[in-house]
DNA sequence: ATAGCTGCAAATGCTTTGCAAGGCC
DNA sequence: GGCCTTGCAAAGCATTTGCAGCTAT
């Protein structure tokens, strides 16, 4: 899944994003190509460090849009820090705690039989699962 | 797994915790009997209504201290605020998203197969499934 | 034109820290 | 006595919010 930048626009557009420079640039930035986590302090940064001119508090809005239109995913893992990710299907993570690095847990390995019934009046919305690994 | 005072007193020692006021009032809100969800806020007012004086930052403080004693355990589910789990044995969690309610799954009916190799260099802590559910 | 965005700074809320005073062993 | 613990207030951080000025459509 590679994007290049007609296709960010398209992508922006299609979900009834407005095209402004700073989500365009954002959205370069996250759906080049390949999966990516990113916290909002991560890609402030990394906006800086191309030459982007963004506030950090528009990196907020702009992950949270992209959350709610369906082109990210948030992940609570981290106790300190929001991570998103691009790759929105269904998968789960490794997290190391001691380096606070998240990788994707490679080719779907992991199965779970959701016997049980959620509570009453409640629907099942999402399931993750997280392996926490530490250094050996 | 009932506790009453005395047990609690042993709990403690046996963990090499000395014996405080906070520590042994706080132990007795949690390990009580039966499995408890609680935050430190939570904790710090429960411990307010029983009559107790205790401030936020020993509520934290000894949180932590129970944790690293292995009588509690973290819960990073809610992006906002750190649960603690009086139930240290492998289980999972339901969270309701829109609540913030935290309840155990019953009868450990999930089970997953972890075959994915951990990271290099990495090995597996632990591992968490969190089934995210919202209001019908 | 106008509804929606952005940026800044201030505010918020959870959590940690520094340090003096007190308590356990 | 000596080391650990507590409490308070202040600091720290990630995140959100208010609002004036812009901008996409």
């Amino acid at each position: 899944m590679h994007h290049n930048d007609e296709h960010i626009d398209e992508l922006l557009a299609s979900r009834g994003l407005r095209l402004t420079r700073q989500r365009r640039q954002l959205a370069g930035l996250l759906f080049r190509g390949g999966d990516r986590h990113v916290t909002a302090e991560m890609l402030g940064r990394e906006a800086k460090l191309s030459g982007f001119r963004v506030s950090l508090a528009t990196v907020y809005n702009t992950l949270h849009q992209f959350t709610r239109a369906g082109l990210l995913r948030r992940i609570n893992v981290d106790p300190a820090r929001t991570w998103f990710d691009t790759n929105t299907t269904v998968h789960h993570h490794f997290f190391n705690t001691r380096s606070l690095e998240l990788t994707d847990i490679p080719q779907e390995r992991v199965s779970v039989d959701v016997l049980p019934a959620p509570p009453v009046g409640t629907t099942i919305d999402h399931v993750d699962v997280v392996i926490r690994v530490t250094p050996r």
